[in-house]
RNA sequence: GCACCCAUCGUCUAGCCCGGCCUAGGACACUGCCUUUUCACGGCGGUAACUGGGGUUCGAAUCCCCAUGGGUGUACCA
């Protein structure tokens, strides 16, 4: 039998990090046991769809890599294939019409209330012979089990019972003909052959009652593996106010995603002691007994170090492309001769940064244009003593036939030995007068990088 | 409120299912030293946890119960 699992996004406008968490899980077990992942867009909230948030949830999938099988299936035009399941189990005698109106619904669901139930529905057109009002457009309700246990079995959470009076007779079929979300995915799943269901553990409580449908329409019911949710670094719901809660932020601060991929599948996710995994490894490995039962908090200190690990991994040209592209985003003015300077200098570069962003800010040097303004630190070390240096660094510099690291290094040595002073004495002015900042990669490569009439030039203004 | 789930360093986790090998291991973060033209990187160290209380047992992080804390769900949303 072939395993297939599924990614079933709303399009919100973007894509949320547990949204691409579970996506990777999805790929990722389907890989493992050479089976397809399947994509579909649950759209049938009709007033939030657009087409740009469809497209950001393709985008985030296609930038974190993550391929998918067959087409996309748009929930919304399975519709009418939900409405005849509905009819189905009418007639199959596992459904009925109900012809409740709001207000009957608020005063049970009250009464509900004070009595601390669960469940409040109660089921009043289940077997009526009443005669419907007249002009009431009624809803289908599915018949849930009145008593006994309800088990899910999860490959995660083990097996969950839910005592059956917890269940009430819920909705599949509005009464303007949509069908609810509980229907309509399980026909969708069911149809797409889906035989893994692996989904955040807030769909837990959904799992009882879209097994009352399976077991309606005698469908096989999946194996299913709710994942632990991923919560903010305080432990509540991760949500805005604790920085990037999608993809696409972290994708334009210049993570890479393989790192993102790596940090993703360790949240809630275990290998014995293993830290840094390719993707390879993680398809070998995968698998459900390595998915932890608790929530896990996101952590931007470990994405980072994760990040800065495959940056020093990458491919050079790779990072100034993607580097440009963070450097043009971020509307800084910058030197035509960057992509060629920072190609020069990626090697250091990658070494230093935990992301692209924070790399084009250490690289500075290299696509500063016009003049250069001095931070306080800065400042204090051009002081007049400063200054003095700088320009017979500059003096020395002009005069060099060969202009290489060693060459360049020698020579702001043997200034500050003829100085009587340490060489940070020379370098950390030079650097305020190149950078504009007290920290920097290294003036001597960067100098050989920039060329000999560039970094006098530079010094002269 | 009710229902379900979870509980090891600040964080991610190993160990738990099949009690002794656990004076609880790894990683991030923090921190000390080394390296060093700055800031980083890197190398070598350090601090730091079994939520509490009852059982069961010769013995419990590991099994059971209770408490507490946290999460999720409770729609004619998805």
């Amino acid at each position: 039998m072939t395993i297939v699992t599924r990614f079933p996004p709303s399009p919100t406008g973007f894509m949320h990090i547990g949204t691409a968490r579970t996506g990777l899980f999805n790929w990722l077990y389907a890989k493992h046991h050479k089976g397809k992942m399947r994509f579909r867009i649950e759209d049938t909230d009709r007033a939030r769809h657009s087409e740009a948030a469809v497209d950001a949830i393709i985008n985030g999938l296609k930038w974190l890599e993550i391929d998918w099988d067959g087409e996309i299936i748009s929930q919304y035009a399975c519709g009418p294939r939900h409405t005849e399941i509905a009819h189905e189990l009418v007639k199959r005698g596992e459904a009925y019409y109900c012809y409740c109106s709001p207000e009957e619904l608020e005063v049970m669901r009250e009464s509900a209330k004070t009595e601390g139930r669960l469940s409040f529905y109660d089921r009043r057109w289940r077997d009526s012979k009443a005669t419907p009002p007249a002009g009431v457009k009624p809803v289908i309700r599915i018949k849930a089990p009145l008593s006994g246990e309800v088990i899910v079995n999860d490959k995660v959470q083990g097996e969950v019972k839910l005592n059956a009076e917890q269940l009430d007779d819920f909705i599949i079929l509005r009464s303007d003909g949509v069908p609810t979300y509980m229907l309509a995915v399980v026909v969708d799943d069911h149809d797409m052959g889906v035989t893994h269901v692996i989904r955040g553990d807030d769909h837990f409580n959904n799992t009882f009652r879209q097994n009352i449908i399976y077991k309606a329409m005698n469908w096989t019911i999946p194996v299913y593996a709710h994942l632990p949710l991923i919560l903010g670094p305080d432990g509540a719901k991760l949500s805005k106010r604790h920085g990037a809660t999608s993809v696409e932020e972290y994708r334009d601060m210049g993570y890479l995603p393989e790192a993102m991929r790596n940090y993703l599948l360790r949240l809630c996710w275990s290998h014995g002691d293993d830290e840094i995994i390719s993707t390879e490894q993680a398809i070998e490995w995968f698998d459900f007994d390595g998915i932890g039962k608790s929530p896990a908090r996101f952590d931007f200190d470990k994405l980072n170090f994760i990040n800065a690990h495959y940056m020093k991994l990458a491919d050079n040209k790779r990072l100034v492309d993607l580097s440009m592209n963070i450097l043009k985003l971020s509307g800084h003015p910058y030197s035509p001769n960057t992509e060629k300077y920072l190609l020069s200098a990626m090697d250091e570069l990658k070494t230093r940064a935990k992301n692209l962003a924070a790399l084009i800010e250490d690289a500075r040097i290299y696509w500063i244009t016009g003049e250069i303004s001095m931070d306080e630190k800065a400042l204090a070390n051009y002081d007049e003593a400063g200054k003095a240096i700088v320009k017979k660094i500059a003096e020395a510099l002009k005069t060099l036939t060969s202009f290489d690291v060693a060459t360049i290094e020698t020579t702001c040595k043997s200034i500050a030995e003829s100085e009587g002073v340490k060489l940070g004495k020379v370098m950390m002015p030079l650097r305020a007068a190149l950078t504009g900042s007290t920290s920097s990669p290294s003036l001597f490569h960067a100098i050989e990088i920039l060329g000999q009439e560039e970094v006098l030039k530079r010094i002269q203004n």
